[in-house]
DNA sequence: ATCGATTCCGGTATCGGTTCCGGAATGCCG
DNA sequence: CGGCATTCCGGAACCGATACCGGAATCGAT
């Protein structure tokens, strides 16, 4: 099977009798083509199979109609949400994506910003910032390369490219208030890693709550974690060995609250019946624990698909929004002991 | 801020009083430049930062260094740990994966295959495939364009590109045979839609192990389910309506066993002491149910760094494995009551 | 001193499109 | 009927690299 030369304008213009000038603008929809000779030319291509040269276009034009993806890891469940909120978008919109594991650290970033982005011209770059970096990104968006950040540091705010978050400090403030009005009183927190502030968000949140109900704040019942499932369990297990009597426990993410949940009847506790248990994020396994979780939902597609379209406008030169937040929202299920579930 | 041109290697060729031609050599490490001269143009790109287009790259020799990744979804979390293998080799190899959503259907597949893939000169293409969808893509393969499945069909193992895939039957044998040695025999089975081989291969595990074990395989004691958790949890309300006595449940996926794992509660079934669980795929959810689900770890990382492997030898021309079939191992957690963590 | 083989480099075409500049033909007007 | 604006199309440059062909200089060998 030999494998046959790629059909190019040239050989249309040939078929057509024009040159490849008038098929270009022909197939790009000109104006200035008689629409005769226009539909000739359309008729031809397609006869001839002709598939247009993305890459002699991009080197052309400049444009690529791709946008790059940066990715801290793939090991958090919420990516492919996200992933699965900007490729909906990128695809309606007729652009590509191709991904960029930010895996091997700042090398890779470093890489993908004077090297890969340039090299490759892509449009743009939607990125899922990872803990600590972001010394080079600034430095595309200063040359003029649209990026979006999803995140939601607020410190992050001011720099020269838009970014997309959620509202953590209300989110986990309804939660809180949800705790309350069914009548917990001794709420303990886990907390994230306090370098990142969308744990000190959910704590600013978790505060707010409280001092609207007028319940006090104890610090003895905030406990540190990681947001992974073990330092849930391990925060349980400190809360139990202390001797302070809680009767709610509040996870800052839903993996440390699987992790909580299981601490929690490991201990013969049982949820929700003698501790109410909440989460945040709405990660997929809480929807199938037993009791299932009341959380809050990030609206992890919504702010990908966001993020897709802020970018993309920006890429087309569209004025674009410098900040988007999108409303978490409170999802009621078993672990807090509303709806009638209580499971003793 | 006007942006800058970009630095190509004509600038370079005139800084280093020597042509284009040249340069290109140098920077390419081809044998035939005079070491000085390499030496002395490699310095002068870096001084002058240059970056080399991947754009005129590919329109010049054809090699875009980039693999398309097609997906028929992004709800299904293990595609984030086939995607993680995926992206670690290719990034490692130095390629990149753009992704193709093959969400609008059969539309989608057309579109990636004669226009999407010619048009961006993609190197190779891993599939992992959506059911049913085949029509289009041997099309590719014939055409010279190196492509990869993931998946364990045997009816595709006959087509002209090769695959990846795991033990299907023999982990469904091995999880039936540790229900078999922990003393259950009545044990049910929930399967796949059985228009999926996986369905099939699962299932016949199942038997061989009960042949194997001289227990008779009960008709009765079958349930189908469509692989989503509400199915598993049909499949054990009607086992429990229908009176039929069993002591395990297989479920072919994790997903149904979250599912069966809930009826089962709700119906006041514990687990594992009356009925012992156990699924498959070792999703990230089943490590944190309690019990914790026992299953069949599917290598999916695996599977992707070897589609990935196999789709950059074919691409460069090096032989490549026709089928590559990856060992799926047995996870014993708590579900089926190994491990002396029965729940009482 | 002549010759053939290496070594190193230059000139030009090429990949497949778009864009700029301009020019011929046509239509409309006074 | 001359002048002018439109309409439609052609020619050539250009985007940034690599590939092919060939040629000058150097070298060792005869």
């Amino acid at each position: 099977m030999q494998t046959r030369r790629r059909v190019t304008i040239d050989d249309i213009a040939r078929h057509a009798g024009v040159t490849k000038t008038t098929v270009s603008r022909a197939l790009n929809a000109r104006p200035d083509v008689n629409p005769e000779t226009r539909d000739r030319i359309s008729e031809i291509a397609e006869r001839l199979g002709y598939v247009p040269s993305a890459t002699a276009k991009v080197l052309r034009t400049g444009r690529s109609h791709t946008m790059g993806m940066a990715l801290p890891s793939f090991t958090w469940p919420g990516i492919l949400e996200i992933l699965r909120g900007v490729s909906d978008v990128l695809d309606a919109l007729g652009y590509q994506v191709t991904l960029f594991p930010l895996t091997r650290g700042e090398e890779a970033e470093r890489d993908l910003v004077f090297r890969v982005m340039p090299s490759l011209q892509m449009d743009g770059l939607i990125l899922i910032l990872p803990p600590g970096m972001l010394r080079y990104i600034g430095e595309l968006a200063s040359r003029g390369v649209p990026v979006v950040l999803i995140d939601d540091r607020v410190e992050h705010r001011d720099r020269d490219f838009p970014s997309v978050g959620t509202t953590n400090v209300s989110g986990a403030r309804a939660i809180t208030r949800h705790l309350l009005q069914l009548g917990r009183r001794r709420i303990a927190i886990i907390t994230g890693p306090d370098t990142q502030d969308v744990s000190k968000n959910r704590l600013a949140g978790y505060r707010l709550a409280l001092e609207e109900a007028g319940v006090p704040f104890r610090q003895e019942l905030v406990v540190g974690g990681n947001f992974e499932p073990p330092s849930g369990q391990a925060a349980v297990e400190s809360l139990l060995a202390s001797g302070q009597r809680f009767d709610a426990v509040f996870a800052s993410n839903d993996q440390m609250a699987l992790g909580a949940l299981r601490g929690l009847h490991a201990a013969g506790v049982c949820v929700p019946h003698d501790v109410a248990l909440a989460g945040f994020d709405d990660d997929h396994a809480g929807r199938f624990t037993i009791p299932s979780l009341t959380t809050v939902h990030q609206p992890l597609y919504e702010m990908g698909s966001a993020a897709a379209r802020t970018v993309v406008a920006a890429a087309e030169g569209q004025p674009s929004e410098r900040h988007i937040e999108i409303p978490a929202r409170l999802v009621v299920r078993e672990s807090c002991g509303a709806g009638g579930e209580r499971s003793s």
